[in-house]
DNA sequence: AATAAATTTTAGACAAAGCTAAATATTTGT
DNA sequence: ACAAATATTTAGCTTTGTCTAAAATTTATT
């Protein structure tokens, strides 16, 4: 596969969502930033090397050979973020743009020993699961913190309400996008909660739990 | 730059020995497996580009602009090597394919940051120096190992005589390419030598000396 | 159901990087 | 010095991936 090739059944793989669903070529084109007649002769030559399965005018799909692509480099992309968030201090918004080059290398044993050099690592710095070497991987789920049970543990991926006073509030508690937040114990009477965050743990009132958006793999 | 722009750059910086020395088309056209003809047009380009000075019929050189960015895909491609082998436990002759693609990744925080985590390393995995990020770095020679002075310290890199009796002779005492050789003492009286390789202190021959090349710089 | 709007495809062109075959320079051997 | 050999360039064609403009199809609207 060219590099090419491959951004477009990451394109697919990602707008349908990871299901194997139908995908139009404006979808594409936008999301490739490209035009659609492009993506209609693009989408035809994956057809014939037997990635996608398309029909004109009624959009294309994955086979499950190009799905099986798509995951590999899923798995890559997000392995390559994890390494340059744990062993190159990069910051959880940096990466994207350096691991969308990366998950390109190929080389079987450069991906397995990374895999293991990290520990092998279940979710990216994204909250995002990484599918293991056979394709298999959890779906993830955003939640509100304060929707998710006892023991549960997951990646803290954005706010709901985004005034000032809040993120000073996030600041002040230094609780960062991308950090890993542990729920410990719930507070029937009010809702809050107790949360362990950073090797830390704090009390956390339940208006700040129902702004806070988790991801959760299960 | 493109890709393939930054591997004819390499090639002339390669076929140049490092050196500002003009190359032969026919030259890169080897090194590269593609046609004379083909570079005569890449090598207008980059004189286009003011990478690299192009006399029709005399050859190639490349402009200082162009020297600095060969240095700094051969930093990226030796800091690749060297993380390949520390990190990834490629071996020696494992790494060369997978950090020719690494090379081209841009990104120059990943650059430093990978210098850093592998503790600003000073040789690759093959003892060839890595250019610091200003495009400094020492020169390599190859050197017979009873020809260097006694504190040297230097990566073994190659065998004169390959006969089955002498390669079974350094299996037998562990010495491998790749492995960083340092004399400690010399006899004077029959040539012979205290070299510690591995954190093992070992006593070799002249004869054995003789036959082993080293790559030191200085 | 008919037409307007939106989407998608086709046709034809272009740039990058490569190739072959032919033409032109340079170098070498005598 | 000049013919032969070698090296290099030019010209014209191919493929990959893109684009624009026009044509075709599907969807939406009245």
């Amino acid at each position: 596969m060219t590099l090419s090739e491959e951004d477009y059944i990451k394109a697919i793989y990602h707008l349908g969502k990871g299901e194997n669903t139908t995908v139009s070529t404006n979808a594409i084109a936008e999301k490739m930033e490209t035009k659609p007649s492009s993506v209609t002769d693009m989408v035809k030559k994956l057809s014939e090397k037997g990635v996608a399965n398309y029909k004109p005018y009624k959009g294309v799909s994955l086979t499950e050979y190009g799905q099986k692509i798509a995951l590999s480099l899923v798995r890559k992309h997000r392995l390559w973020e994890v390494f340059l968030v744990e062993k190159l201090d990069f910051s959880w918004d940096e990466v994207h743009e350096v691991a969308e080059q990366l998950e390109h290398v190929k080389s079987e044993k450069l991906v397995d020993q990374l895999d293991k050099h990290l520990g092998f690592p279940q979710v990216d710095p994204h909250g995002d699961p990484i599918p293991s070497k056979k394709g298999e991987f959890k779906k993830a789920i955003k939640k509100l913190l304060n929707e998710v049970p006892i023991g549960t543990s997951g990646i803290c991926v954005g706010v709901k309400d985004s005034s000032p006073p809040f993120l000073k509030f996030l600041d002040k508690n230094k609780i960062a996008l991308g950090d890993t937040i542990l729920v410990l114990d719930k507070e029937e009477f009010d809702g809050s909660l107790d949360i362990q965050i950073k090797e830390k743990t704090i009390h956390i009132s339940n208006q700040i739990a129902t702004n806070l958006f988790l991801k959760i793999t299960e």
